[in-house]
DNA sequence: AGCTGTGAATGACTTCACAGCA
DNA sequence: TGCTGTGAAGTCATTCACAGCT
């Protein structure tokens, strides 16, 4: 009654491993924008606490995070800016330009494909597809809207190995068996639904009610839990730092069951 | 030099606090979404190990979650898929509709005020504003765009507490600036930069470009590394399912500067 | 027999605290 | 003196494993 995944189970128990924390990789982002920042006022150095600061975070993590792939700071000095941006975009794969596909031409696609925030960071649309005849042909930004048919074409033409799934959730498992049959590797899915895909594929998950329902969760405690004792328990939500929110699950969906 | 945060810090340290875990408040909404989905097919009973499958997560995790606040499944049956949803509905404070209001009317902000997504699961956008004239009375979906100076009478007229965020990083800080005097309780920025606000106020942060550099950071390492040694190293983005990632923060921006 | 609820064990991430270089 | 790099401690989250209902 469950599908079961067709894929193998990650297994990511604990071989050899993974050198930086997962935690960790969701913060370097936020290190590198606020860098830029600092970069285009002028700022030649920054200490971890000032950089903390603007992160949102804790200084020791700063310096955890930086230290984790060998960039050194300067006792008494700091880190010099822009030699961080430079390691932080190789070490983030920055160093040239990712091309994504988009599947799903609708109203969150087509914001995403005219979105210029990924290609100011170094992410260049260079496909949208539909399976929609009437968004066929549609011009979003420079690009048209090509029939899902052109997937494979459109990823092999570009090496696209990133691909944005914004179709509906019934048919979002479809889309994301096409964009890795094609080859793309990593998937960013705005689709309320867990997706099943082998385990050597990256897939992030942001779901936007998923946001909107963890502030409500928090809102709907301020004044709420009379009943139950402790009172003046008003979390804000915490978080994070424009880092990612997103969360997500990955990949794994598991398989069989009854 | 670093211009302070205009509000205190939080100091959430260690209070009475929070029944249930940030982690776990994340998964809530994934599980209520699978609910309704077992629900729609007709489904009576679900164990926790088939809800796990469908949430991609642990299924001791989801005992775990569930019994947090007080939900009971039956042993040697499971939970009783109509009653955990209204359980979740309840705990997630979506007994009724939230009234939300969208600042910012371009491409983003537009998509999510005709987003679908959003009246499904009980998020109701009532107003969306913005400063640009040329933006100004436009029509998305069943609204117009107001100007951002209406964003006042918009809230007192529907009693928002929920507000989103859609300028660019450089009008963020004042677009919250303004939702939280207008009296916005929290707050889904989308704009790339950490918001300061009150540590009463919730916020959480989706960059979008942030979670394309998470999978490029993992699509870096697939082939690389190899000079670093222990090579099988391919992690997939692992994570939470439609969790949250987030992170963050909130609160300090920087100013000043040299 | 099946499956929940939960203490105990494990593991991941964060913060502390300080030695040591500039 | 100032600030990094990092072991050790602490905190939080996940998984295990099993007692105990149905």
């Amino acid at each position: 009654m469950w599908r079961e995944s067709r894929y193998r189970q990650a297994m990511v128990s604990d071989g050899p491993r993974r050198a930086v924390p997962d935690a960790a990789v969701a913060r370097l982002p936020v290190y590198h924008r606020c860098l830029l920042d600092l970069d285009a006022r002028g700022r030649e150095t920054v200490s971890s606490e000032q950089l903390a600061e603007l992160a949102g975070v804790n200084a020791a993590m700063v310096r955890k995070d930086l230290s984790l792939f060998g960039t050194y700071g300067t006792r008494g000095v700091g880190y010099h800016v822009a030699d961080l941006i430079v390691d932080l975009r190789r070490e983030l794969g920055l160093t040239s330009s990712w091309p994504c596909v988009i599947v799903g031409a609708g109203n969150l696609g087509s914001a995403l494909a005219a979105f210029g925030g990924f290609a100011e960071r170094g992410f260049e649309v260079v496909g949208v597809v539909d399976i929609d005849p009437q968004r066929i042909g549609q011009r979003i930004a420079s690009l048209v809207v090509a029939h899902q048919n052109d997937l494979d074409r459109i990823v092999a033409d570009h090496v696209v190995l990133i691909g944005v799934i914004a179709v509906p959730p019934g048919a979002a498992q479809d889309a994301a068996d096409r964009l890795v049959a094609s080859g793309v590797r990593s998937l960013l899915n705005f689709a309320p639904t867990v997706i099943d895909v082998p385990d050597d594929v990256g897939v992030r998950n942001v779901d936007l009610a998923v946001e909107l329902q963890i502030l409500a969760f928090h809102e709907g405690r301020r004044d709420a839990t009379p009943a139950d004792a402790v009172s003046p328990t008003d979390d804000e939500v915490e978080s994070l730092a424009g880092a990612a929110v997103g969360v997500a699950t990955d990949a794994l969906e598991e398989s069989a069951t009854a």
